[in-house]
DNA sequence: TGTACATCAGTGAACGCGCGTTCACTGATGTAC
DNA sequence: TGTACATCAGTGAACGCGCGTTCACTGATGTAC
């Protein structure tokens, strides 16, 4: 269906050549910081003149953009090939992890600092919705899905807990970020919880924020997706 | 006890200025994210030369560190204050919060991405094993705190769950980073919740990945915060 | 198969810019006698 | 109270640097007849 090579070989030049300037990007971005993203650096690393570059990219605000988008899209993808084998929270959890620990630079381009006054085209919006309509999909499969937060060991309140409820009829009138998806409210609730909780993780640890604490952060990990994942009794 | 004026009308202009090149700085960051901070700019900003601000510090780096020091610090007291009238996690939780709006960018420079090749001086390692003690303390205070790991509503499973235990275990080997605190396992795990579930919503909250969704992230906060607090029955 | 032309990758010089940092200096403020 | 000196804040010129980006250009590759 799609059209896989590029046609002509000056074509085939383009696209390699452009791949070579953005994986030289992300070598860039990994030793020195976003920020640190510098066209004539990468020309020259690549033999090349500076202005070369600007065949096959407008200048830094386009191939940053670029950046982003495909790493919004790996992440899509890495969640549509988890979610290819049945709905399930744990392994989009662990996809989330494999993605993240694999270029930690580029998880930090999708969830990091944002550098102020940038703003996101629209279609990394969209890709921003597939990824959260994966999860979901998922928290939506699971039937009737435990609450999120925590009630204390062999000690069940009696109502459930203040908070919990009142961010869920919160929710119920704040629900439009969902377009449409018909997940339950519970839902909801579960995928902004396994956002925030496995981001926390993620970010600290690859932000170093463990670094002396000699605990395998993998653990930690796994602790906090049992609390996300639906324990369906029996 | 501490000599709180400094002696001399020189002295006093010299702290007074530090201060100005500082709160310049902050608002430099605030507009143009942290890599941005130019000494040149801030020069010109207090209506003075480059070179001038050498009187003051002794280049970018050093007025970098202060001010990550500074950070640290304030949060340091900040979570002080709200354990003055006794242990309570959720005050400190509401200390975090409160610090954390208060100035994003401040929050980024402790809990953020990370500068490649920045190394924090060892008095800052310090303040952040002060902020750590004052977590453990208010959660060892609180006795036998509840399990944190979201076991499912009314259907208590028999055994603690599985991913939990196996991280308590792991942390009873690995809990030389509470350097000597005679907290309970079950507290460190729960103060390692604590900071990566807050720091999740926070963090996300704070770099606007959460525009665009209408609900009250406040809120959010509450429930994660409500799972994180020892609910002592009756 | 061979020539004439169009396309396009890449070069090198140049632009203006802002950066951190040094240096020798001026001039005001404070101190000692 | 007044003079001689030391301290120190701030200036302005200069350094070398790397940045993004433009422009006119060369030379190789591909296309049309």
């Amino acid at each position: 269906m799609a059209e896989t090579g590029t046609r002509t070989p000056r074509e085939r030049y383009r696209t390699q050549v452009r791949a070579e300037i953005k994986e030289r990007a992300w070598e860039q971005m990994a030793s020195a910081g976003a920020s640190a993203l510098s066209l004539n650096a990468i020309a020259k690393g690549m033999g090349m003149s500076g202005p070369a570059l600007y065949r096959y990219f407008a200048g830094r605000d386009e191939l940053m953009t670029e950046l982003i988008r495909d790493s919004y899209r790996s992440l899509a993808d890495a969640f549509g090939a988890a979610a290819a084998s049945g709905p399930d929270v744990a392994a989009l959890a662990h996809a989330l992890r494999d993605w993240a620990l694999a270029d930690p630079q580029r998880y930090f381009l999708v969830y990091g600092t944002p550098v102020p006054g940038y703003h996101a085209p629209a279609d990394i919006t969209g890709i921003a919705a597939e990824i959260m309509a994966a999860l979901l999909d998922a928290y939506t499969a699971s039937a009737s899905p435990p609450s999120v937060s925590a009630p204390p060991d062999g000690a069940p309140t009696e109502a459930p807990t203040r908070a919990a409820t009142t961010f869920d009829t919160h929710l119920e009138d704040h629900r439009q970020w969902a377009e449409g998806h018909p997940a339950p409210v519970a839902a909801l609730r579960r995928a902004l919880a396994f956002w925030t909780r496995l981001h926390g993780v993620l970010s600290l640890e690859l932000a170093g924020h463990f670094a002396g604490m000699t605990f395998d952060p993998a653990l930690l990990f796994e602790a906090e997706l049992e609390g996300l994942t639906t324990v369906t009794p029996g």
